[in-house]
DNA sequence: TGGATATAGTTGTATATGTAACTTTGGTCC
DNA sequence: GGACCAAAGTTACATATACAACTATATCCA
């Protein structure tokens, strides 16, 4: 048994590729509560031996579930369920000023608005060569003049040459760059949502 | 020469790895324009040549990068730019009834909003298993009475199980799948922006 | 006890090789 | 000309095999 395999395929064009059954064997194992958040998934020898495909074939299933944000996976310790809700924040912001603007006083101060080096992570995370130049912006979002939320975002260059040159107090960065590059390569980090450390700037 | 490995690495921490390397090759072609869209990109095998790397990591290269919609590959016909404009549809549609119910008289008919067998390709996005039934709604949202855009939408019940009971005329699909679905598992098809062959239903 | 070292287990990258499926092209035969 | 067939070129999937890098644990030694 083993679970693999196990949804049937009414359909007909063949068996999926063993590297998709691998995929949604786990992804089942997720969305079933089978694996909890954190929880700790098979090895990928495990695995192998649980499906018997090869271990090239279940680090490709592993991998992607990874980029698509199931897994979260650390060299050396293992792979585990990662926590899907914290990526929710990555389209969410989109709406912030939008919803805000309509049902109070919001304000937003640019702390913010200029190109340097970007830390390592981000550039591991943008994907563009090291030692490219970004852009960088801080936002502080206020909402009745409490700030409500801090926005970190760095934004490549290439793709919207002219993010120096817009003003950032009449116009949100989401709403500059949705018109100005066709997604992607823009990426950005939510650091903070209640204040704290944030007033002290 | 080949413009590989052609960003200078003034960071530390060795150099990138080589499917890494195809990527931001290939990456940067498109992006200085030298590929407009549609047009054709070096076979794998012609990669290795230009790269010097095996044939599976071009592959792993190019396979990234149609994953994350650089490139559309088509079995036994080659590589293409893709037009990464269509994906903004994706995201743009989060916002089109909270501005349009601000400036004009928003509505919106309901015209399916049932349980159903998905066609094949939808399943192939979704990445769900085939046979299994999906949620299907049909949204015609309207400008002051004129159709303004059609909405084709299905939802993976795993992920919201109870989204035939949402009264869709109250609540945008948008608006309730954000709130119950920790991001993907679904997935939207735009299927027209104006009317035509649609008001004849 | 404390520290250094060895070991096992894990993920990450890279290659070489093979098979399958699909598309286009060219040629052959009728 | 048209139909059929073969071949070349392309992407897709899968395996076996290394080696590298990192982590945690166990062991040995002073």
């Amino acid at each position: 048994m083993s679970g693999f395999a196990s949804a049937p395929p009414p359909d007909a064009s063949g068996p999926a590729p063993l590297y998709r059954q691998v995929k949604d064997y786990v992804r089942r194992s997720i969305l079933a509560g089978d694996w909890p958040v954190d929880h700790r998934v098979p090895s990928e020898s495990e695995l192998v031996r649980l499906s018997g495909a090869s271990r090239m074939t279940v680090h490709r299933a592993l991998r992607e579930l990874k980029d698509e944000g199931w897994l979260r996976r650390v060299q050396g310790q293992g792979t585990f369920v990662a926590d899907r809700r914290a990526r929710l924040d990555l389209l969410e912001i989109r709406n912030i000023a939008d919803t805000i603007r309509s049902r109070g006083a919001y304000s937003c101060d640019v702390v913010l608005h200029e190109r340097s080096l970007a830390p390592p992570d981000i550039v591991e995370e943008l994907e563009t060569g090291r030692g490219v130049q970004l852009f960088h912006s801080r936002l502080v979002h206020r909402l009745d003049g409490a700030p409500f939320q801090l926005e970190d975002r760095w934004v490549n260059p290439a793709a919207a040459p002219d993010y120096l040159g817009v003003d950032l107090t009449r116009q949100t960065p989401n709403e500059y760059l949705m018109r100005a590059a066709p997604l992607s390569e823009v990426e950005h980090r939510l650091e903070a949502v209640l204040p704290g450390p944030v007033e002290q700037e």
